[in-house]
DNA sequence: CGTCTAATCCCCT
DNA sequence: AGGGGATTAGACG
């Protein structure tokens, strides 16, 4: 970079094969050891910068969804319990008081 | 110095 | 409005 070659840095979007790849080696590994990086940028034809950049986001993202998975469990979890709680003091109401 | 995360940018759809 | 690659700022060994 630095001096010319803007259209090559204007081109984005990672092939469907490239993806591909990058996502298997994410599921086996969501970390990259440096050689394995190097191997697969070279596998496909990337830079060693975007590889990296492609784990980076990836992690990124999957951890934003993984938080946004417990949340949504927590919430319901959640929910259940108030419901339950209702209905324990519902029958609290109904119940005697001396025995 | 290289790499990581978190936040953000920028472009495309 | 959202997805996805690239960039930036800040921390760490």
């Amino acid at each position: 970079e630095g001096a010319g070659g803007d259209d090559a840095a204007k081109k984005r979007r990672l092939s469907d094969e490239q993806a591909q790849f990058l996502e298997m080696s994410f599921r086996k590994e969501r970390k990259l050891e440096t050689p394995r990086k190097v191997q697969l940028a070279a596998e496909l034809g990337l830079d060693t910068k975007q590889v990296a950049v492609w784990f980076q986001n990836r992690r990124a993202r999957y951890k934003s969804k993984l938080i946004e998975e417990e949340f949504s469990k927590l919430r319901a979890a959640h929910d259940a319990v108030v419901v339950h709680n209702c209905r324990l003091e519902a029958e609290v109401q109904c119940n005697s008081p001396t025995g």
